[in-house]
DNA sequence: GCTCGAAGTGAACGGTGTTCACAAATTGAA
DNA sequence: TTCAATTTGTGAACACCGTTCACTTCGAGC
């Protein structure tokens, strides 16, 4: 590690910088966006909250920052269980049933990773530029994957792979909500037949990837 | 119309009350719940703004009922569509398409309406109480829509129609989310085989209600 | 030691939701 | 009509917010 690359003043604003940060996600984990507030980040830091300006050009370039890291980690869990050597129908699955598990673990940062989401072109679906965000990494993996299975013969060979992963990607997007939004969306545990939250999130993924299959034959 | 049972007074502080949610909801239409102040509907109306408190206990009451509004509408829109006398199949599919169509009319409605949810058990899916709310509603609807499926033989035997309802208005829901996010998130008109977006809601009902119908033989 | 730029601060500006004492208007009764 | 009571409306204030700016403090390089 080149640590003697970075003089001892850059390594002590990176560390200041990185507090501010840590106690931002604290912030954010607990009470959202809504609780987040400079003055409170200067407190928990002890610091001035005109210090937070010479770190972070404004509130929103801050909290920005907070969930491109969170949908990077998001992004990561998906990568990383759709390089696994499972077989396909597995590892579809688990895709989407890891993308929700993780996007519920922090329910403010998905819900805000959304919402916040600039209208001015940037993040635009058609432009260029989309690709190497964070998002469009995301939606990249899942157009592999659709691509796979339809090449591999388990999805069916008339669906277009972009409008598919978009369409699963919603559909997976739409779970994650419902349960950031309203905890206890599946709750259908205490009635007969009920699913817990795990349970329900694989009913879920099952009708997705049912609806994406051949209906070949009717084995099973 | 026996207007005659309410007083001058009366009609004339619903007359204000009734301007105060216009004002709000025009704002709130065109720039969300960001760019609605309380001082804003108050220049609006040319009132002062603690004029507002006479007949609104807080904000947050003023923008749950542009919430509860908006929500009253959706779920006419859907009422009406499942109350025709369409075939079934026809009568599935324009329930999903007419509810993100109403969803996606007004974005910033939709987003509040789920996203200022009340975490404190008042809104709880499986707390008595929530069948008579609007969002409860809607869901019976669904639930109903999925029994009639199963019981006229369109769907499945062994699907459970509650959690079925919950799966597919979470796959409903995440599409018009993303939408109401991302304006053009459909977007594939200008490539080869392209959607627009209406086309692209009628896919995603599709896929939907496809992974819901018996796998019969392996017509087409 | 001195300089110069970066780091940190306190005070302020304009904005927010909300409250409260007070004035104006409207109502109902005498 | 007059008077009391209730409702409606207001201006000023409070506490909070993001942000800026002149200012001081501090640390690194000459």
């Amino acid at each position: 590690m080149q640590d003697s690359e970075i003089s001892p003043a850059e390594r002590r604003r990176l560390r200041v910088r990185g507090a501010i940060l840590d106690a931002a996600e604290k912030v954010f984990a607990e009470e959202g966006e809504a609780g987040l507030s400079i003055r409170r980040i200067a407190d928990e830091i002890d610091y001035s909250p005109a210090a937070i300006y010479k770190y972070f050009s404004s509130k929103d370039d801050l909290v920005d920052e907070l969930k491109e890291s969170f949908f990077g980690r998001l992004l990561g869990t998906v990568h990383e269980i759709a390089d696994r050597r499972d077989p396909f129908s597995v590892r579809a699955r688990r895709c989407m049933t890891g993308y929700v598990r993780v996007a519920i673990e922090k329910p403010h940062h998905y819900v805000a990773a959304f919402s916040g989401v600039r209208l001015d072109s940037e993040t635009s679906f058609d432009a260029r530029g989309f690709d190497d965000t964070n998002k469009g990494q995301a939606f990249s993996v899942l157009t592999d994957m659709v691509t796979e299975g339809i090449e591999s013969g388990f999805f069916r060979a008339e669906l277009d792979p972009v409008n598919t992963a978009k369409s699963v990607w919603a559909s997976i997007h739409g779970l994650a909500m419902m349960i950031a939004h309203l905890p206890d969306f599946p709750a259908t545990a205490s009635m007969p037949g009920g699913m817990d939250q795990a349970e329900f999130i694989d009913f879920h993924s099952d009708l997705i990837v049912r609806s994406l299959e051949k209906t070949s034959g009717g084995a099973a």
